[in-house]
RNA sequence: GGAGGUUUAGCUCAGUUGGGAGAGCAUCUGCCUUACAAGCAGAGGGUCGGGGGUUCGAGUCCCUCAACCUCCACCA
């Protein structure tokens, strides 16, 4: 046997523990005699190291996992990355900028190259931190998502839905990002407020001469223009459909036209319509048959419709432009307003609708598959917490295609090949043979498309691998509110289309790890938490057990150091206490178990434990994790340490050797059970002690999870109560009187009507071994009466007594157990409440009162003796 | 414009099916009691955001108002 070293050292117990581990091969799944159990990563992007997010995320499914591992399953918590198309290109252009090269400069082989350097340095870093937080990863099966077998998995798919039509090349407006000079999802864009303008400029209507109001906020985009519109019942405009208006812009005539999504109330009721680079407009620009003119760059500068400002930025030129027709005397008026603008979620750049050729998903049908799924009981997803669901759904009824198409290198490249002569599409899982005929489309997937589809392909989808058929559908699925609609949405219409089922059972969600003053963590605001150097202060175990234990499903946490060290001193505590059992022990091991000869006190920690057991795994088993922590932190600490591990001294240098082995006993199975139910909280102090103490398995991460003791007599858990609240009074008489803490006093336990009892010898022999207490049936001069659960303890004062003390004190509890009696004497008679509450709550109610007359008839007995 | 969340002790937060308000930290009072002073023993502190309703009974269910937050959404 080990000894544990006097100070808890979070260094010394974590470093090289992880290590040991993997060598022992105790995370390598495939144990065929046991139950599979599958918790798939969400990969990490590999742009950069893992953030206090990650931490969370990651602890929660090592919880999981490791729960279950000892629960006895066959538990597989398969790692991997994501290469994070554009959050990775954005990131290795910038580098190279750094180096002064030119991403198009370098070509796509050569960025290529450069992207693939980056993504090793990162995986390496985040494979260490994964180390420093104890995940029981699974590395022979760690993948990325541009690994072959991903990518095959990703060519399946794309040329699967392409044949059967859900895939699709379209034009159509789409959201681009000028400065990453690519298309983007909708997902992609935020919205924000934006201060801007709404510019109002006069039209000369050809025909008639008159002004013409027209109103936008992006005047850069009249040389797009192809008409104007307005409402076919609005009076003021009625005469003027059919006629031109002048656009100031460029002075081209504009055919005025009339359709009914004008909303009258709106500007000026007359919109110009841009069909290039507004989604509304382009709708009524196809069902008119306009043209559709791009007037801007793909870099957000203008073309050469803009004429003299060709070239210039999208901004300057609305600037330029808004001067230049207010000189003319065609402008009316700006009014500032405060709108939603989209922005780009990766470059913040003001993303620009765009017409271009895309490539979509088309969501309908798939999304229409996953909602029937959720209707049925067995087949459904369950949501942690259940609102989720709600969310899940709402998005899912309101989809829109998905454009997948993204003009970046980094990525999954599109496997599709266009006839130089013929423009002819081919879609397929090879190149076309007669491949100098043919160019592949330059463009890459969005990088959710392969992260759609983590929980089967790194489980070797396509092919029927051995690990599919016995680790999907996953179990449960650990991810953040914040990617639901991008990742889970996603992940479950392809499971359910690829595999014909969804990709987990379980969603647990949790939220987002904000700061101190619970502001969101950014790189702009510089509030960031490294979790590496948290765990270099606090250790993994503290830090886990702080994310943990402090958060609900699906709330976001508040990172505070201060609540970190509160989690580090209950494991401090743990260390403590470990030692003082150990102390104890000795040479005493698992073969000399005997709880046979159990003292009372014995028996009443062992069902204490085992309620906490029952508690704890219920908790576990819902994902209650905070709840779970917090009845074992109240067992572990108050009920094992501040009680047990004192009354136990006395048991522990009893004469019978048979007292001292039951006492060990208990010491050394509640301590290893507590250990046990931390262990998925806290791996590394939980083993480190563990080891230290007899053990039965070579390692407590395959030690098998607490199940309730058999045979604990519970029946003297009153008496224990008893004595502890004789303990309890006593420690009050000392503080009433300024006595000493450790002063000896001489008490009674005395019944209702103030008969002093007979000592029970046990209880005598531990007041008198731990609370300093002689327990007598006889008192002589003056008493202190305290009353107590069951009756009243008296304590010999003597000299001290204060009267006037006792008769307050009294008069003080006399006042409280009245207002509880007149409480309950009320409900009691409720006709109400006895006739219609449950017969085990009236009953409740009625003991109580019993109880409280009682102990209001000692108390009064008392005071009247004393006046 | 839709959808959701939050509001409980000075602070940060728990509170599982409705049945006498909890924890940690902070504050105050005693203790270096031989596992732990990063500890031990005690104490004080809350009209559970406001209002209404259902119920014998509401922090918990329903309605409403307020403040803050998040997601979704194409109003020129």
């Amino acid at each position: 046997m080990k000894e544990l070293e006097k100070k808890y050292d979070h260094h010394k117990v974590e470093d090289g523990m992880y290590k040991n581990w993997l060598e022992k091969g105790y995370f390598t799944a495939g144990d065929m005699s046991k139950k599979p159990y599958c918790v798939v990563i969400p990969p990490p992007n590999v742009t950069g190291k893992l953030h206090i997010g990650h931490a969370w995320d990651n602890t929660l499914q090592d919880i999981i996992v490791r729960y279950k591992r000892m629960e006895g399953y066959d538990t597989l918590y398969l790692p991997g990355m994501d290469h994070a198309a554009i959050a990775t290109e954005a990131k290795v252009v910038e580098r190279l900028k750094d180096q002064g090269i030119n991403k198009y400069e370098l070509g796509r082989e050569g960025f290529l190259k450069a992207a693939w350097q980056w993504k090793e340095e990162y995986a390496e870093h985040i494979r260490e931190q994964w180390g420093y937080l104890g995940n029981s990863l699974d590395y022979t099966r760690e993948r990325f998502t541009l690994d072959e077998g991903l990518n095959e998995a990703v060519t399946e798919v794309f040329v699967k839905l392409y044949e059967e039509g859900l895939i699709y090349r379209g034009e159509r407006i789409i959201n681009w990002d000028p400065v990453a000079k690519t298309a983007l999802s909708n997902i992609e864009v935020v919205h924000k407020d934006t201060e801007g303008g709404m510019y109002y400029f006069n039209y000369k209507v050809q025909e008639t001469g008159e002004n013409l109001a027209v109103a936008t906020t992006r005047p850069e985009t009249m040389f797009g223009d192809v008409c104007v519109v307005v409402h076919p019942d609005d009076e003021r405009f009625k005469h003027l459909i059919g006629k031109h208006a002048v656009n100031p812009a460029n002075g081209e005539p504009l055919i005025i036209i009339a359709d009914t999504y004008i909303d009258i109330e709106f500007g000026t009721g007359a919109m110009k319509c841009t069909p290039a680079h507004d989604p509304n407009d382009f709708l009524i620009g196809k069902k008119y048959g306009f043209p559709m003119p791009v007037c801007i760059n793909p870099d957000g500068t203008m073309n050469e419709l803009a004429g003299e400002f060709n070239g210039l930025d999208r901004f300057e030129c609305r600037k330029r432009l808004v001067e230049r027709i207010d000189k003319e005397g065609g402008l009316i008026k700006i009014e500032k307003i405060v709108h939603p603008v989209g922005h780009s979620e990766r470059t913040d750049a003001i993303v620009e609708p765009y017409l271009s050729k895309q490539w979509f998903v088309n969501m309908k049908p798939l999304a229409e598959a996953i909602i029937e799924e959720q209707k049925k009981e067995d087949a459904k997803i369950h949501f942690y917490p259940e609102r989720f669901e709600h969310q899940y759904l709402q998005w899912l009824e309101n989809i829109e295609d998905w454009c997948i198409s993204r003009q970046l290198w980094w990525g999954h490249r599109i496997p599709a090949w266009y006839h130089k002569e013929t423009g002819e599409i081919y879609v397929g899982r090879k190149a076309p043979e007669d491949i100098e005929n043919w160019t592949q489309d330059e463009d890459v997937l969005d990088t959710w498309f392969s992260s759609a589809l983590w929980p089967f392909s790194t489980l070797g989808w396509p092919h029927e691998t051995a690990d599919l058929e016995r680790y999907y559908p996953t179990d449960c699925m650990v991810t953040g509110y914040d990617i639901l609609t991008f990742w889970v949405v996603r992940m479950a219409f392809q499971g359910k289309h690829f595999t014909g089922k969804l990709p987990f059972r379980d969603v647990l969600i949790h939220g987002l790890v904000r700061d101190e003053q619970g502001r969101k963590m950014s790189k702009s605001l510089g509030n960031g938490v490294d979790p590496i150097e948290e765990i270099d202060k606090y250790g993994a175990d503290a830090l886990r057990l702080f994310l943990s234990t402090n958060s609900t499903p699906g709330q976001d946490i508040r990172y505070i150091p201060k609540k970190v060290d509160a989690s580090w001193n209950f494991l401090n505590k743990i260390w403590n206490a470990s030692r003082f059992v150990m102390m104890n022990l000795g040479d005493f091991g698992w073969e000399d178990f005997d709880l046979s000869h159990a003292s009372f006190v014995d028996s009443w920690v062992l069902a204490k434990l085992n309620e906490t057991i029952a508690e704890v795994r219920k908790d576990m088993d819902r994902y209650e994790f905070g709840m779970a922590a917090a009845k074992l932190n109240d067992f572990a600490w108050d009920t094992f340490c501040d009680w047990y591990l004192e009354l136990v001294k006395a048991n522990l240098q009893d004469e019978d050797p048979e007292v001292r082995k039951a006492a060990k006993s208990t010491l050394l199975i509640a301590l290893t059970d507590i250990l046990k139910m931390l262990h998925p909280f806290c791996p590394f102090i939980t083993e480190s002690i563990y080891q230290a103490l007899p053990h039965t398995e070579e390692s407590i991460v395959i030690a098998s999870y607490p199940e309730e003791i058999e045979g604990v007599d519970s029946s003297e858990e009153d008496v224990v109560e008893q004595m502890i609240a004789a303990i309890k009074t006593a420690r009050q008489v000392r503080l009433d009187y300024d006595l000493k803490p450790g002063a000896e006093l001489t008490a009674a336990f005395a019944d209702a009507n103030g008969n002093l009892l007979t000592p029970d010898p046990k209880i005598a022999n531990m007041l008198k071994r731990f609370a300093k207490i002689n327990l007598t049936n006889s008192l002589e001069g003056e008493t202190v009466h305290r009353p107590i659960p069951a009756g009243l303890f008296v304590v010999a004062a003597d000299s001290l007594f204060n009267k006037e003390e006792e008769i307050a004190k009294l008069t003080k509890e006399a006042e409280k157990l009245a207002f509880e009696i007149q409480r309950s004497e009320k409900m009691l008679g409720n006709p109400g409440f006895v006739n219609k509450a449950p017969a085990a709550k009236v009953e409740e109610e009625r003991v109580k009162l019993e109880k409280n007359k009682l102990q209001a008839k000692i108390v009064a007995d008392r005071l009247s003796a004393l006046q």
